[in-house]
DNA sequence: GTACTATGCACCGTATACAGTGTGTTCAGA
DNA sequence: TCTGAACACACTGTATACGGTGCATAGTAC
């Protein structure tokens, strides 16, 4: 049976999360972690309903720290409480355009505060990082480069040396790894993210905090546009 | 005693707010509620600490609903786990700053966005909010004021039609609410805010994205100016 | 007198039990 | 055959019980 297979699998994936995080001293946090990971990933499917017991029986606890962690994901929006269910909650089309808008001034902000605050060592990892995923992107993988992504606006928000801006730029950026493609899957669009990319530090470097804002902007704008191309194609 | 009192006069505000709540399906939910509230409200003060059984025996309930609504005060930030002790968690100057340079670009945006999808009926509730924070001003009574202000920035993140950003919006207002203070206390501070409202509403109303981004972005700078001047006399 | 160790208590994390509710299925009647 | 009602089962929400860990305090030894 088709269904049986898909459930094997995603158990399967489930279980190597576990292992993964199980060492950890709370098993509550562990299966939030995992649980977090696991939709991230999106080895748990979006839409995927699962009872409480379902998922103390998958990772072999009682219900207990299962309610807590859900409790958890359902307060990060990456579950929902639907009926008596607990379903990983569906990302839709406009949902994405709208986290870009707000994606748009968070990063602006960021880099225009990074062109303030940023130390001589900071602008040195954010040319570090650009580096690395200029030589990901030469080589073609596209996984490592998405990572390299996220690491860059992450450092960027942490440049910003404002750390409720960090959380929040967290939060958005996990929201982005729910979209079910990358931008980096676009033609082109990986170098032209370089290019985005090296202009932000550039601003940032020469101490310009209109321009880098401005060219963040762009940046997530651009990402948007994009995103907007490969919609259709999406589920 | 001293700390009798005081432990009285917590416990007898959060009765209160727990009979409010009560009424509600699930005591976990009404449990988060009611606390939530003590903590924005400051019934909870900043910096107490109570262990889960402190808290079950003040609501009457098993420490499981507890857990489950600190649990989701912990995500929030509005708790944070000291050792094994539940503390409700302190907001530093510093964290004010930083939270108003955040708001200024999500309110920008929400005034940016709500210029270009407002409708009249959305515009015409901003005005009227308006009219009856004038009027509450004009009374002088500050508690009417600063809720319809909270009123007024709700509205016009949902007239922005993104919700992604609404939610935004809502999590930095309820740290907003955290502050010892409001600026509605300084001298002639509520005034200004009824004038710089207007113009947010007039840019918006005049279809004009740059002048209500900037009339909101402005508005929240000045906000954080004057919570500047503030902050060395409260704790 | 001070420091270190041991013992006891308090509280947390997890499991389990139980009650209540909602839903699904089956049977009967029209 | 279709619809409605009733019963049963499954799952959630809350309570309670238990094991383990960490901290505090007291006592003893140096």
């Amino acid at each position: 049976m088709k269904v049986d297979i898909a459930k094997d699998t995603t158990a399967a994936a489930i279980a190597q999360l576990w292992d993964q995080f199980s060492t950890l001293g709370r098993s509550s946090e562990a299966v939030y972690l995992t649980l977090r990971e696991a939709i991230l990933s999106r080895a748990l499917e979006p839409g995927s309903q699962y009872s409480e017991e379902d998922l103390s029986g998958m990772l072999g606890l009682s219900r207990t720290p299962i309610r807590e962690a859900c409790l958890r994901l359902v307060a990060d929006h990456l579950m929902v409480r639907r009926g008596r269910r607990l379903a990983i909650s569906e990302i839709s089309h406009e949902e994405v355009l709208e986290i870009y808008d707000v994606r748009a001034v968070l990063d602006g902000l960021a880099a225009r505060q990074a062109a303030i605050q940023a130390t001589p060592p900071e602008i040195a990892q954010l040319r570090w990082l650009l580096e690395q995923m200029s030589r990901s992107v030469a080589s073609g993988n596209t996984a490592e480069s998405f990572k390299l992504n996220h690491e860059f606006h992450d450092y960027l928000a942490y440049a910003s040396h404002n750390s409720f801006l960090q959380v929040q730029v967290r939060t958005v950026q996990d929201r982005v790894r729910r979209f079910p493609t990358t931008t980096f899957e676009y033609q082109g669009r990986p170098q032209t993210i370089l290019q985005e990319h090296a202009a932000i530090v550039d601003a940032i470097e020469s101490k310009d905090p209109e321009g880098a804002d401005a060219a963040a902007v762009d940046h997530i704008a651009s990402s948007r546009l994009i995103r907007l191309k490969m919609l259709p194609e999406s589920t």
